[in-house]
DNA sequence: TGGAAACTGTCAAGCGATTGACATTTTACA
DNA sequence: TGTAAAATGTCAATCGCTTGACAGTTTCCA
């Protein structure tokens, strides 16, 4: 690889001049530029980026730690941190943690020694102690980790809705699908909300949980499947993520219950999966593309970090053809 | 950030001592690296990666230009390809070129000067010669470029097997679904190896492409709705992914037509949305997992890539409700 | 007891770029 | 013609880490 030394020789001038052009600092006549131009050119060169990161000490590297890439909701959120991110420079490193703590760990230290210049945290097996001595700004999604600012849609509100949604569609037997109710996660607040406002109109859900192993979706069918066989009369469900309502609506299929004639179903993420289903699924809709800026701004400004810590997206009801 | 100079000073030895207790090279005693091991942990310190990259002239980081991290089988692929990379401690940068040329050039530039270790091509709109003075390990997905090393689903076998399924199942009237047969991707070999079978069988397939624009999906509908109006005899048909599939599907369901009784279907992929539809899709399987190891090996390993260019993977055909 | 082998550690150059300080030459214009 | 501004260049330090060369100290055994 050509270093700046080779293109000031063939350019003949000295590495600072070609480093002045580089980045447009000083005097520089049209002529000057030309030259270096034209060698930077002959040679296919471009400047060594880990060595400018040596001196500046800033990577221009984002990154995000996520549980699993595959699921169709972080796909798309990487998808558009990576978009917002590169229009503010800055490049994207993609850490899967497959919501193994080690692992989290592990890359936790090894975006540290990578000095990259923010980090988002989308997945959450650690303990919180892990994090304080991170020099980086952090950003966390979806759960609170000490003072960091978070990013999360308002899942009280996404609760509440699903529930009005159940109550004025009819429902009187409904069922909640959801993760892990012990973990701290703020996505949780969806189910508490949902539950609560379901029992404030006299309406005591079912409740299923799918554990720790989110991400393994072989054991849903014969996790949702039970849920009818024991309660034949549900005639509503809340799912907190569309995948979930996605395997509700098959076994559903098996069942030969319809939707929605039978049984009304809401999802949570809108997932472009809810428009490929059939029937096409009624959602609560996080504002991913908003919630994606917003992290890449909390990353990169300062201004934006120091004002807002607590971000909350609205959501909001998209009703298609379960509901 | 403290510094290496920082934990010298703390444990009372030079930086270079502590730089071998780091590298485990040359004679170190017990004492001495207690001493050091304790200052690291007392300064929370990590080695600085780019300056080791700056030295070493690697920086354990391979790239991939994708289209869109969005489409479910992207998403997939990189996930694996994460996964094969973090096994060999490489870290992997993402860029989605939104099937833009201007992005994808910008991306090449950019991962050259980030001095990566090897670059997975899986995005194909930028002319040949613009590869040709990268100095970096390239693997190409799904297109052959020039000599470099390339990665692909054995899509001939992918079509005829395809094809060779409608028939059996009876179809004589059949439709096939794919992106744009003009571009040079391997990937039209499916369309092509179909089409030429049904041919041998005496069925001339309806062939409907997206054009350009493969990702955006809002057209499809209005895309495949009229090849049902123009042709209501059509009984089978095969689509180059399974999002294509899914939406056949849905615009299936709009018309009344029943699948597999009225019509058979088949994908390509084998993305977890293929079991997320109602019914489930019988589809061509890419081994994706094993698609994504051979791609690692061949950046990060020399004998490797000298032994394999052309790394063609077997497909399988999956049965599933629509066949 | 002498000297090689086994340890332990220091020094300084170098990776590729940036930048402040300073010097010299050319150009422009009053 | 004189002088300030513009243009170009030199030099050396720096970013944080690695490593070959070298030097000093122990250990051990013939």
């Amino acid at each position: 690889m050509p270093t700046i030394k080779d293109v000031a020789r063939i350019a003949g001038v000295t590495p600072t001049t070609v480093s002045r052009v580089i980045n447009n600092r000083g005097y520089l006549s049209q002529n000057t530029k030309q030259k270096v131009y034209q060698a930077m050119d002959q040679l296919n060169y471009s400047p060594n980026a880990i060595a400018r990161s040596l001196f500046s000490k800033k990577s221009g590297i984002l990154g995000i730690i996520l549980p699993d890439l595959r699921h169709p909701f972080f796909a798309e959120l990487a998808g558009y941190i990576e978009f917002y991110a590169n229009q503010s420079n800055y490049k994207l490193l993609i850490c899967n943690s497959n919501h193994n703590a080690t692992k989290e760990k592990q890359f936790v230290d090894l975006l540290k020694s990578n000095q990259i210049d923010g980090l988002v945290m989308a997945s959450h097996t650690l303990d919180v102690d892990e994090f304080a001595r991170l020099e980086y700004p952090i950003v966390t999604f979806d759960r609170i980790i000490d003072q960091f600012p978070y990013v999360c849609s308002d899942n009280h509100q996404g609760g509440v809705l699903a529930a009005e949604k159940l109550i004025s569609l009819g429902c009187k037997k409904v069922g909640h699908i959801c993760g892990n109710l012990q973990l701290d996660l703020l996505s949780n607040q969806r189910s508490w909300s949902f539950i609560k406002t379901m029992k404030e109109h006299g309406i005591e859900p079912i409740i299923i949980q799918t554990g720790n192993d989110v991400f393994d979706y072989s054991h849903y069918e014969e996790l949702i499947t039970p849920l009818f066989r024991d309660h034949p009369d549900v005639n509503g469900i809340f799912t907190t993520s569309d995948i979930l309502a996605a395997y509700v609506s098959r076994v559903c299929n098996n069942l030969g219950i319809h939707i929605p004639k039978d049984l009304k179903l809401i999802g949570y993420d809108d997932v472009p999966l809810s428009t490929w289903m059939i029937p096409q699924l009624s959602t609560i809709r996080q504002p991913m593309r908003e919630m994606a800026e917003r992290i890449v701004q909390l990353l990169t400004n300062v201004q934006t970090r120091q004002h807002y810590n607590a971000n909350i997206f609205d959501v909001e009801f998209i009703k298609r053809a379960t509901s």
